[in-house]
DNA sequence: CTTGACCTTATAGTAACTATAAGGTTTATA
DNA sequence: TATAAACCTTATAGTTACTATAAGGTCAAG
């Protein structure tokens, strides 16, 4: 039979020669014979029906290390455990891309309404499908402290979002809620925040749904502190009034898309006001 | 506001320092503060958004490298393009899976036969749904040649599957064929090998289908050579002809499964015989 | 005998960290 | 005030499955 080097045997394989040193190294696939004066590596072309092996694991997501061992062990059984591991793994891994799918999608989302919104002035009716939310209450009005608080709260609902399991994703749309109660008294207090999570999750205790209907909006730039936002909620409130409307449920303050990556240091947020009326 | 130490900043945003220290070096994040003197990092709270962005980003699969750039960039439209690419990535990413699935499910039931297969002795009559398959015509009849040529007529195959970009997945089902009328004529010539496909596979040149139908089958460990082939293919043709059956279309000799792993160097295969009969 | 194509080993680089070592700083307690 | 624990610093190596490069040896053809 002839014998092959390794260009040769890497080429009628279509790997590199690297590979097939490399593999050597690791024990994985040695030459049937090496020249002890040369190094030369001399190959046989029916050491090709176990590079196709280790191909064919290999794709099925097997580390070399495990393949080697799998090797020297020599077990079926043991190889159709790990090839049932393999599809556990597959498995998780398009759950992932799954949620890494809708991540995505949704931070466009994000992207294409912070376009919207930066354009947009005054107020406005728009039509809102049923959401879902995950909140936390860090029972501390949010309005009567600070942004380095509002931090720390930010914080702590995302480690209930990591409790919960609740996939990461959900934490670039956070927001907060003031009650129906507290607005139609005037008062300002929200110590609530949420991340909006995907309709399609269970209900559970403090996953709670924002209905489907009709909501007065109004958008602007969120700026250091909240002083901002009671301008802009008043402008809201006004519109309201004025037009003969009924506060139907709670206030909302959802951040559209943060960017804190640009020029300044902190969240650079556009911030839309949403209540919900007949 | 309060300074927050690597290790504070950590733990608040649920990662280790090391983390942090790292992505201080490459740019990615750095802390507000350093101390001069010490050397030691210090954090402010509001760096959590960009922490959550980057986390957020890198869910999606990019590069921290990536990230970086985006950041320095600062144009929202080309994050904008970056997600597009990320979710074609995904999508690749998806795709690969799914055939990765396949390989596994095909590999465990590869394995299934093999032990199924390797119990049976003599002819059986079974049933076996269409099959699809891509041949590849060597031009050599492989029982007049040996191994040696046998193993290169396969890696020809082989890279004729990598040319049609079909899976590599296919490689580890293969076989060769005898046409009905040189079967008929008792001669023994094969010059086609083949891999079996999956039945989704569109109709194509040198795809071809092996219908369903009843098969007299008759199984066998493979070794050296052909010689072994031979001996059980007439123990198959003789029953065929004892029990007054019909050849019905060509005959298949499929590999089951090849564990090359063990012991020796060369193919350890079982071999599955088959003749379409009436 | 030379040339070019191949082979050898060894080392560094990739990505996103983790682990470890050796040594300096801060903070709480005795 | 001394000291110990708990933290911080930098630098280095390791992870996976290779690829790229360098410096030098071997082989086959002309």
């Amino acid at each position: 039979m002839k014998k092959l080097t390794v260009g040769e045997m890497a080429k009628l394989n279509n790997i590199s020669s690297q590979t097939l040193r490399y593999y050597d190294k690791i024990g994985l696939l040695s030459p049937e014979e090496v020249d002890e004066h040369t190094g030369y590596r001399y190959y046989n072309i029916n050491q090709s029906a176990k590079l196709d092996l280790i191909n064919h694991m290999k794709y099925l997501g097997m580390p070399l290390e495990k393949i080697r061992l799998l090797f020297e062990k020599n077990d079926i059984r043991l190889i159709e455990e790990n090839v049932d591991k393999q599809l556990e793994c597959i498995f998780e891994e398009k759950k992932r891309l799954e949620i890494m799918e809708k991540a995505a999608l949704k931070f466009k989302d994000n992207l294409k309404e912070y376009r919207r919104e930066s354009k947009k002035q005054g107020v406005e009716i728009r039509n809102f499908k049923k959401r879902k939310i995950f909140y936390y209450d860090g029972k501390i009005n949010i309005y009567e402290n600070d942004m380095e608080t509002f931090e720390y709260i930010l914080r702590e609902l995302k480690k209930q979002v990591m409790v919960k399991n609740l996939s990461m994703v959900y934490f670039c749309n956070v927001g907060s809620i003031i009650r129906k109660e507290n607005l139609q008294k005037n008062k300002f207090y929200s110590s609530e925040i949420f991340v909006f999570l995907d309709n399609s999750f269970p209900p559970e205790e403090k996953v709670e749904v924002i209905p489907e209907g009709k909501y007065a909006c109004i958008s602007f730039k969120g700026e250091e502190g909240f002083s901002n936002e009671l301008k802009y909620a008043e402008k809201l409130l006004s519109f309201i009034e004025k037009n003969n409307l009924t506060i139907n449920g709670d206030y909302i303050c959802e951040v559209i898309t943060e960017l804190p990556l640009f020029k300044s240091k902190t969240r650079e947020m556009y911030i839309r006001l949403q209540v919900p009326v007949k």
